[in-house]
DNA sequence: ATGAAAGCGCTAACAG
DNA sequence: CTGTTAGCGCTTTCAT
């Protein structure tokens, strides 16, 4: 009448002891085939093989783990659920296919609580490793005591903690995103940066600054604003841009999110983007390619990303030397929203595509 | 010289027999004070919890897990890696947390063979259950011989699999989103349908067509389209439809990707959304308030999707009774992308907002 | 090539 | 309240 146990677990699972039971065999002997199968003789094997296919036995990997002491499982461990993220994932559950490793994603919401017990179950003996794309700061992991689990940073540089890391160079993308803008004649540019305490945000502002620096242009008129990574963030900061006298020609946009809003903001204004004013993103997110106007932006190869870090995390893992630190290159891929910069104001252009109020001072 | 094993693991893990050695216990009473701390000395219980703190110890997992037949994970296993299912994700690891699970996100890609690797984790001990979002087919999975690892779908049935379900109305929706439509007095009716072959698809189309048949519209003249639930393919099948005579006035987009793609193909035809053509989505995905113009759309409870599926699914792990479905509402979402059915050709309205060339007949 | 035996680190009766 | 004992299911020497 009563049940023991909940009845969870449908039936009772074959073990391997009912396989070696059923063939007259040892544990041993199906356990080496399983795991090693060149150990055992072909004939053997054969039958083995034959019943667990019909059986569909599944070894315990509870017992397997424990046995081996790891686990197989690599975890990325992601600070939002983001598409951004999303093909760092894919590049690293490639890599991890490839080195027999399951990987899976986690993401913490910026909560160090929750960062801390994807570490746990790699301590626990979960996981066997760590992917950690963006940290928010490596200092409340630096502190502990014992030795850090496995693990490697991706994308950027965890703040504090000497681990492997393969990233990109923010500071180069960003100068190549500025060089860019200036190449077409643009002198007033602004930049929509991050916010001000991500060290991504910081490097990208700092090649815009650098590029501007080394161009000679006048940096009293390229204003760098602060946004947070979202579309409306980029909407809100370039809709301030416009009211600003003189108002930037060329807009470089932190992230693709941004860029977008700045978009929306500018053709909402009346202006055509990437004539009267262009706009460069960066990070070549799927919208990137999509949104129309397609946009001009800084390619960041994630999938690149996520692979190289789960190789470089399976070299820790196997006690091999892992490289400190690898560099990505970032690449500008120019699509619709840049062009050059428009005429001196003298020369005024035909608006053939304005639509709702004008803002400019032309009216 | 040669180390014995690669280095992995960093030094040697603390274990709960050297923490009961230290304090003279036995490894029992401190398995107790982790496992259930009221069976045990305040003052025993005090000394153990120091000494696990200042050891930064960690029971191993896959012990536990093994003595106790479970592992308190739940697989949310996705079909792509797309932001259409972060929510599902986001609800169900809220669920899992208010009920002890670490729930974790996996992707097939669509192949069969990574989602039957996703229910041998399961079948394997590493899992205690599935949540499943959208199989492509449950055939293969219903080929099992033995009894299927606890498994609940969430946003829609899985086809020949009798498993719990969690899922929204999509007949419903359909209905919704067209009689919203007829309501506006629009006449011509299209439908921009996803893949034939996917229940999801056929059963918003179901809705269209009822409600247009309900309505007593003219048919002939509510023409289906078939896309495939991307970008690309709504702007393919609206250039399509932008060629038919007579040509639509409202466009029903099986979800919001081809409906942004549809108002695209219209904006660029140099019509206005939302007064020359209106334009519902489905799904309200987080850029279909983002947008400019905001489309209306069809909500979906994603994150509650998650969260009941989770749900349920303790409670089959638990040998619990299980609810066979649970239908989540929808309900129409009216922003900016519907508005009435354009008047009568004769009565042209002044083109206020037109952008490049137009194609209208009243050019 | 196969079997016997030991044990991975933990939990859960069962005694005391 | 605490210790003793017996495994969980698998891998891996060590024999044979």
């Amino acid at each position: 009448m009563a049940m023991k146990k909940p009845a969870g677990r449908a039936a009772q699972p074959t073990k391997m002891k009912d396989i070696a039971a059923e063939l007259g065999l040892s544990v041993s002997t199906v356990s080496r085939v399983l795991s090693r199968p060149d150990l055992v003789n072909e004939a053997t094997r054969a039958r083995v093989l034959d019943l667990v296919q019909q059986l569909e036995y599944r070894p315990n990997l509870a017992a397997r783990d424990l046995r081996r002491q790891q686990s197989g499982i690599v975890l990325v461990v992601v600070p939002r659920l983001s598409a951004f993220f999303l093909d760092v994932f894919l590049g690293a559950e490639n890599a991890g296919r490839q080195n027999g490793y399951l990987v899976l994603m986690a993401h913490t919401e910026r909560d160090p609580q929750h960062e801390a017990a994807f570490f746990q179950q790699v301590v626990s003996g979960r996981a066997d490793g760590i992917i950690l794309v963006t940290s928010a700061d490596g200092t409340k992991l630096a502190r502990r005591r014992g030795a850090l689990p496995p693990t490697v940073a991706s994308l950027e540089a965890v703040d504090g903690l000497a681990i492997p890391t393969v990233r990109i160079d923010n500071v180069a993308g960003g100068r190549m995103a500025t060089e860019h803008l200036i190449s077409l004649g643009h002198q007033r540019i602004a930049h929509i940066s991050g916010p001000s305490h991500m060290p991504m945000a910081q490097h990208r502002v700092e090649g815009f600054r650098s590029a501007i620096a080394e161009s000679g242009l006048d940096p009293q008129v390229c204003y760098v604003v602060e946004g947070d990574f979202t579309l409306p963030a980029g909407e809100a900061a370039m809709a301030r841009l416009l009211t600003r006298h003189p108002r930037p020609t060329a807009i470089f946009a932190g992230n693709d999110e941004m860029a977008i809003g700045a978009i929306e903001a500018i053709s909402r204004a009346g202006l055509h983007v990437g004539r009267d004013i262009s706009v460069v993103g960066f990070d070549d997110q799927r919208i990137a390619s999509l949104y129309i106007p397609a946009l001009t932006t800084v390619h960041v190869p994630m999938v690149e990303l996520g692979h190289r870090a789960v190789m470089e995390l399976a070299n820790v893992i196997n006690g091999r030397a892992a490289a400190q630190e690898i560099l990505l290159p970032t690449r500008l891929v120019v699509r619709e929203t840049t062009g050059p910069a428009p005429a001196d104001r003298r020369h005024v252009p035909r608006p053939r595509h304005s639509e709702g109020a004008s803002h400019s001072p032309i009216a």
